[in-house]
DNA sequence: CAGTGGTCTAGACCACCGA
DNA sequence: CGGTGGTCTAGACCACTGG
């Protein structure tokens, strides 16, 4: 079937996904038992069991014990998005990266921060306002606010050598995170500070982090539209 | 250390996973050898490496076949992007579902159009224009162009009853597919045509689908700003 | 009840890395 | 070279499902 020495529970996989994308196997069918592959491949029940797993891993096919395993219902394309530091992004494409710092500051959270970062309102927050610059073009403006106690030099640190999301990853340990991605348009002065038109669409991601008991930090991303996509692919 | 019984595996994914959250085993530091763990949990090797297995594909851990495990840059947030049947997530939401068919027909592929589908420029495909509503209000303008050879009956397709990316990962199993996202503006006839004001910011969503030996599908979805966004989130 | 998948063991051989 | 991870085996016991 394959070609090459492929490890056997490749080999097992590689011929499950086969039957499935020739059309031979249906979202519904059953898939023969670890018992029946066994056989069938002449390898051991570890091995076939390895095999399956990683496909139900990769959403390839359901397994339920006592019942069976059959083929997912693939009514969705799932594929991993990574969210990255923009300055390692940036390097990787062979390009150069530079940053303009707008604030630095000390501030109390309002309400709606403070319920974030589950402090009490008027509780003592970092927040900084960043440009991300692809040789020279702007592509992100960073908004972002920083929980003291996970971060407390904040303050002090040069944005020009080290991401706020770099110094973060390092000081606080990430145990959590989540995400939106809107569509949204850029005010007047956010506009200003990414060189762009006013009512240019832009994409607009709001990230917030938590490291260990803290919910360490809350970012507003903009990325105007035509700079900037988030892609990915799927296979199988 | 965990208090239910949990699976042998899943408790050294644990101490593991606790020890880099508190910091106490940082990015690039050493994990102890399997065989280390093995004696340290007084299990057997096998359970020891299906748990660094688990969490290198987690991205927990980088492991060198030869050289060692050790603690993986995070430098990166990943979480899985799901994309879906937009009828099944609206459905999930408790929400009620219609579409509205613009435009159903064949047409003749232009040079972008074949180079995507890898035809010869002039080659017949399909085209449908539709929108959907969740609860009567429009939150995708979907824009598909198909290849008959995947989908020859398309154009007979009710599809109030069964939208096209249903009927596609139902009659066209699904090989591959690569999507971006980013943002745009509708134009005068697509914000018509959503209920939405011209230059309202969107999220556009370019979507391309393999079944077998042929590209099967390519859409534009346009999905007004502030009705959708894409979310998820990572832990760990 | 028999069959399924979930977990686990105690060995084994190999390819690879660094000293 | 010794230590690492990558793979594999031939058993085993269990929890769960279905008829």
């Amino acid at each position: 079937m394959t070609p090459a020495k492929l490890p056997a529970y490749e080999q097992v996989k590689a011929f499950i996904k086969t039957q499935i994308s020739r059309g031979v196997w249906r979202a519904g069918d059953a898939v023969p038992s670890e018992s029946a592959l066994q056989q069938q491949f002449g390898i051991s029940r570890m091995t076939v069991n390895r095999a399956m797993k990683e496909l139900a891993v990769e959403g390839v096919v359901t397994r339920i014990q006592g019942s069976g395993t059959v083929v997912a219902q693939l009514h969705r394309i799932s594929s991993t998005l990574a969210i990255r530091d923009i300055h390692d992004e940036i390097l990787e494409r062979g390009h150069r990266h530079s940053t303009t710092v707008l604030t630095v500051e000390a501030m109390r959270a309002d309400a709606a921060l403070a319920q974030v970062f589950k402090l009490r309102t008027g509780a003592r927050l970092f927040h900084s306002v960043l440009v991300h610059f692809e040789d020279g073009v702007a592509i992100q403006l960073e908004d972002r606010h920083v929980n003291p106690a996970s971060a407390p030099h904040y303050l002090e640190l040069d944005f020009n050598a080290c991401t706020p999301t770099h110094y973060l990853l390092e000081h606080a340990p990430l145990t959590e995170a989540s995400y939106s991605i809107e569509a949204g348009l850029a005010s007047a002065q956010e506009a200003r500070q990414l060189g762009i038109k006013r009512g240019e669409p832009c994409l607009v991601m709001t990230r917030s982090t938590v490291s260990g008991p803290h919910v360490a930090s809350l970012a507003r991303l903009l990325y105007p539209g035509n700079r900037y996509s988030f892609s990915g692919n799927f296979q199988l």
